[in-house]
RNA sequence: CCAUCCGUAGCGAAGCUGGAUAUCGCAACAGAUUCCGAUUCUGGAGGUCGGGGGUUCGAAUCCCUCCGGGUGGACCA
């Protein structure tokens, strides 16, 4: 939490606790233990800036009615020299607290003195935790599913990091396995196709359909030309893969790179064949009893760990499923390169996927607890309110690339952080290339923008901001000017409980909110006026939520332009 | 059939570790700029929190059940 409101609320604690120790010294409650109570911002404003419902939750242990037990405690706290003037009693036993003057001073104070580390924590305690995201198919081109992964992965990845955690973000690269051997039968079969004809050359039934296979298999042919035609098919397709593979891998990597997304590391699965990781982590369940052998195939007794069925690690023919390199990767992630908190972020078809991963990890001695599976439910694009499933330039389903040749960047980071994972959401294209307040990415922008414009202007005036002073800064009374400080107070616990729930969306509200309040305070107040002093302390309010809004930016990859 | 997510105003959502009069945006309606950017703000209207039952002093929130929608249930990934 911000050190400022961390500070408040636990001493609020500790006044309250004290409270009700008087009380029980002066025989006016039992001497009872307290149970655990909260400390909240209460929902309507009327009710205080913090309110607690200790008298509610120890009704039972001092057997009284909850007003009660809240006038007693009331009558025994003492508010001096903490950031709280006032205490009130209020519905069924509330204590409601109202802060005093030198809170909303040392909020704008804080915010001044950090700047663009102000809502930064030490909360995760440095915890080395990777997050694994998109993870895309390396055989063809990314969808609108890997859209919003990316999204939401690599904004996740900064709030936890801006909460204080060790952040490592991870591309898996299924480089192996049978899609790869799909892969390259596709490819053989349009390489082949161009030489032999589409009729005298069958494309394979499961193969791959994608525009991307042809046209890689026509890059393959300007290069080399007929030169594999007439050689062995294993050789022939290696050829094509080895061409072709590293292609698609750079092309997702400039994709994403467009996309305001870089990765710590791509890891390839194919390493953990080669450096026999695989083997070692089947032998290990193997070992622990978890493995046993029917219809030539090597199983893994999932139901041990709560499936409904058990799961192949290796094939008859010999090949290891994708879950054994699943499993021997995660295992790599823990074991290997001691991540203490491991987060894939999967689409939602993948759930049934879950549970047996973590029964793996548990399988393996490990602690399936620190592997948390954010499931990403379907995203829709709709366009004119129509639900539109294929690109009108290509005819295919919407691709990654389609979505950013259409939309901003800023536009697409922010709405898909608008909803949490796991609500199936609609993506409105309208809406997204929209430069006006219904576009809340446009709204945000616009408040960062005016402040820069009153800054310009009073400038202009010859009025530069200076330092504040308290008694400045004290002068910041009015209700929309506090309801703007509050909020802003706010922030850097936002952030801890964003990284706690795993869920940036929260951040993005938060700074729809701040804007908005800013821009009703602007509304109400005017920070050009004939008081020096308060046109002083407005105009450092103004540029504290300028910070705030750019650091909530900035930690998205979103822009922040001075004028728009 | 089983698993899983969702159901809150005309539309889109927040609130879900139980608490005060259920919150916000869009749309619709009525207003506000001699003045720092109107890409803004103010106001009223709009609700059986999918239905029913249960637990509780108290349920949108927890439990059961039913209804409706999405997704998944391979020696695919």
């Amino acid at each position: 939490m911000s050190k400022l409101v961390e500070q408040a609320t636990s001493n609020l604690r500790i006044l309250i606790t004290q409270a009700i120790e008087k009380a029980i010294a002066a025989g006016q409650l039992p001497d009872k233990p307290v149970p655990d109570f909260a400390i909240e911002v209460p929902a309507d404003r009327a009710h205080g800036d913090w309110a607690a419902n200790t008298a509610m939750v120890s009704a039972k242990v001092f057997q009284a009615a909850p007003r009660k037990i809240a006038e007693v405690i009331a009558s025994h706290l003492s508010l001096e020299d903490s950031y709280f003037q006032s205490c009130e009693i209020a519905g069924p036993g509330f204590l409601n607290f109202f802060l005093n003057g030198q809170f909303y001073v040392d909020v704008i104070k804080e915010v001044m003195a950090e700047g663009e580390n102000y809502g930064h924590s030490n909360f995760g305690l440095g915890q080395k935790v990777m997050i694994e995201f998109v993870s895309a198919n390396p055989t063809g081109p990314m969808h609108m599913g890997n859209a919003r992964g990316g999204a939401l992965g690599d904004c996740l990845a900064s709030v936890m990091s801006a909460a204080g955690y060790d952040v490592w973000r991870e591309f898996y690269v299924n480089d192996a396995g049978n899609q790869i051997e799909k892969f390259g039968n596709s490819l053989e079969a349009r390489y082949l196709q161009l030489y032999l004809g589409e009729e005298n050359v069958p494309f394979p039934e499961d193969g791959y359909q994608g525009e991307d296979i042809r046209d890689r298999a026509a890059e393959f042919a300007a290069v080399n030309g007929d030169k594999f035609v007439h050689v062995d098919s294993p050789i022939r397709q290696q050829a094509l893969i080895d061409y072709a593979l590293p292609r698609n891998i750079e092309k997702m990597k400039k994709d994403l790179q467009k996309y305001g997304i870089t990765y710590d590391q791509w890891f390839l699965e194919s390493t953990l064949h080669k450096n026999g990781e695989l083997q070692e982590t089947i032998e290990e369940l193997k070992k622990r009893g978890y493995t046993y052998e029917k219809d030539g195939a090597l199983w893994y007794k999932a139901t041990a760990f709560g499936s409904d069925k058990d799961d192949v690690l290796v094939r008859q023919n010999g090949n290891p499923t994708y879950f054994a390199a699943d499993i021997a990767y995660h295992r790599n992630k823990f074991v290997k390169r001691g991540f203490d908190l491991c987060i894939d972020i999967w689409g939602a078809d993948h759930h049934g996927h879950v549970a047996r991963m973590k029964g793996a990890m548990e399988a393996l001695g490990l602690d399936s607890g620190k592997l948390d599976v954010i499931l990403m439910q379907l995203v829709r694009l709709t366009q004119n309110g129509e639900i539109v499933r294929m690109s009108k330039r290509t005819g295919k389903a919407i691709q990654l690339g389609d979505l950013l040749e259409e939309v901003p960047v800023d536009s697409a980071r922010f709405l898909f952080n608008m909803r949490e994972a796991n609500s199936q959401m609609e993506f409105d294209l309208d809406l997204a290339v929209k430069q006006d307040s219904q576009n809340p990415v446009y709204y945000v922008q616009y408040a960062r923008a005016r402040i820069c414009s009153i800054l310009k202007a009073l400038a202009a005036d010859g009025i530069t901001p200076y330092p504040c002073t308290d008694d400045e800064l004290r002068l910041l009374t009015a209700p929309a000017e506090l309801e703007l400080i509050r909020h802003i107070s706010a922030y850097t616990s936002e952030i801890i409980e964003a990284a706690k729930d795993y869920d940036p969306a929260r951040i993005t509200r938060y700074v729809i909110a701040l804007a908005t309040l800013f821009h009703k305070f602007y509304d109400a107040c005017r920070v050009k006026g004939d008081d020096p002093h308060l046109t002083n302390a407005r105009l450092t309010l103004c540029m504290a939520v300028s910070t705030v809004i750019c650091n909530v930016l900035h930690m998205f990859k979103i822009s922040a332009p001075e004028s728009m």
